[in-house]
DNA sequence: TATGAATGAGCTTTCATTCAT
DNA sequence: AATGAATGAAAGCTCATTCAT
């Protein structure tokens, strides 16, 4: 009965979670589903959490919190705001393409008015204001127009990469999800207009450090 | 055979629905509760809709064919790619938050793993092809720059769009949501960039129609 | 809509409540069902039948009425108990097997325990004592064995007849069921062990009137 | 993984259901009052039978499988086709005289057409090839009338046993009905006829071990 | 710690019955 | 008399949670 190597049983159960939760819904999920899928006695699983809806709460803020400390690093090794936005995207896209079951949960069951209000708090407010810090640090240095509500941008970005994530999930084709970071940013910051002069397109493939 | 101004008993189930799910969710909210809000006996729901799903189903099939259908007319009433934009926005943002509780349940229930496979065929692709075909549009007369992909394209705006209402709907200040109309569809079209000459914000100011 | 002559609307609706009930049993037949099978409106039941027990309670009183009267008049046409007894056998048998459904009513429904109590009394009642009757007459003109408690030749013959009408109901073979009251007549009458003398055979089929 | 003396749980919430529905019938019965009649929680009952439904089915199975296997023995501790038809007829009125609830059941709710074709599959008809074996050895060895078609004689027999369970269940006064064996058996194999000589009852009445 | 049998509150749905027309 | 839309009580079943082992 046991799997793996044991030890965090906390984490198995978790993963069982997970899996349970983006092929069955939050509410349509037995909590037997998950302790069967995790390996687990049922009664195993209240003595790691409180309740059923304990489960998504701690799951959501364990990967929130794991995401939102990579995404730092990722800002921390761009120099401009313009390539911190790039980052953020290939993070965003990334992390969320690598866990197809994770993305799920997080494009349909977080969005639960019951949850949204009890969760999306915290971790999630934290990755709005690295967002937010992103295009502030662009408007003061004068490389982003600074007549823009800060939170429209902050917004319309996550919206636009969110947005991508949810199309990606319900596509019948596994297309490469991260392949579109760049395109997506470069189209955020030039704009869909057609312009006359200076190819919007040229600076961020320069910036194409993961090719 | 006809009654008072009966035939819309439909209808004031649907109406009881909408209050009832955007403040609980559908799993949380009971037949009985839609039945009490609508003010009619717990039969008689199902003397109209199949069961409890059926219900939110018809829901959003009903809103979103309207909501639909109206787009289009906004969108011939303009003129550029760039114009319709605009309108679409308009159009979104304020049908949205006209009926907060409709809004509500677009956020949030609209996303269920569950449902969504049932439910986001029809109408919902319908919208995004109308999108897609301004898009289109726009890239063949030369005002769009026509190396992004439409579909990046039009995931972007929806996206960015749906994640203002969103917010607009966890915000506990009650903003005005369609006068983020205009400055998001000039974020869109103008990218985030700062621009040397021609300032975009201009073009759509005169636009303004509604001011 | 409207069916035959109308006139009787009661009869109508016993008509269809047979059918159904054959079908579908009591307590799993809705009395929409009924009224469909009848070709009324479902609150029209209620004009004529105080509810839905009243219905087949109704129903099994009519048939076993009309059964017993005739059952009597078959009874005086025949002389001797020996060819009573064979007349009612064909008359019990021939009743059923002219209307299938109301045979399965009988064999099936009419044995709820709820019902039973109810309704055995007074119409099966009678059944019984003409049946006992016959049995006494027998008795007493020494055509009968005498030591045999009536009530349990009455039970064992009306038995008898009983499984066969419920065997011919469950068997998948259509075969003539009043075929068989000449040979269980004989069987009940002549004994099943095998004699030395005295065909009992022979003289039952001189009395086939019917042939 | 053994616990208390447990293991009869399953056998518990039969017990509680033949007297529920006994007493109620089938559909008039709650499966809460089975629970409450067996003593555990409503849900338990779903551990141990798939639906309500299954109770009853597999009550009667059981019975009715314990029953066929005692039959059988009784019918090899007879020799002659005559004894056994006793055996069988003494141990079809004891076994359901003995358990009066049971008896209940499967003079009444076995008929219900909707069980009936999902049930009198198996094991009854196993009973009735048993009672169909004797006849046949009984015309074998000529000692039973050999012109009487098997399946009237076995029909016939049945029939007279179950209408005196069924009397004996309506009636008031409790009687024995393992008294009723003999004249049962004794009228079936002799006959209603008065005979000149021989009489039948002589035989049986050696046979009589019980008294 | 871990188990899983047992619990019982709670929900969806059905359907007999009513009653305004 | 006839209709059938509306009612709402009632019940089968599920499943989160507990707790004796």
């Amino acid at each position: 009965m046991a799997r793996k190597p044991e030890g965090d049983k906390r984490r198995q159960i978790l993963e069982g979670a997970v899996a349970v939760f983006a092929q069955k819904g939050y509410f349509t999920a037995r909590v037997s589903d998950i302790a069967g899928s995790a390996g687990v006695a049922d009664g195993t699983i209240y003595l790691y959490f409180k309740n059923k809806e304990d489960i998504i709460v701690s799951l959501f803020a364990d990967v929130l919190e794991r995401h939102l400390a990579r995404a730092k690093e990722e800002i921390e090794g761009a120099r401009t705001p313009r390539r911190k936005l790039l980052a953020i995207a290939r993070h965003h896209l990334a992390a969320l393409s690598e866990r197809r079951d994770v993305a799920i949960l997080f494009q349909t069951e977080l969005r639960q008015s019951t949850l949204m209000s009890r969760l999306s708090s915290k971790e999630l407010r934290s990755y709005f204001e690295l967002l937010s810090k992103v295009i502030e640090e662009g408007q003061g240095t004068g490389a982003f127009r600074p007549e823009l509500p800060r939170s429209l941008v902050v917004q319309s970005f996550f919206g636009a990469l969110d947005e991508l994530v949810t199309s990606w999930i319900l596509s019948p084709t596994h297309y490469n999800l991260v392949d579109l970071a760049e395109p997506v940013t470069d189209l955020f910051l030039g704009g869909l207009d057609a312009r006359p002069k200076r190819p919007r397109t040229k600076r961020l493939a320069k910036s194409g450090d993961r090719k």
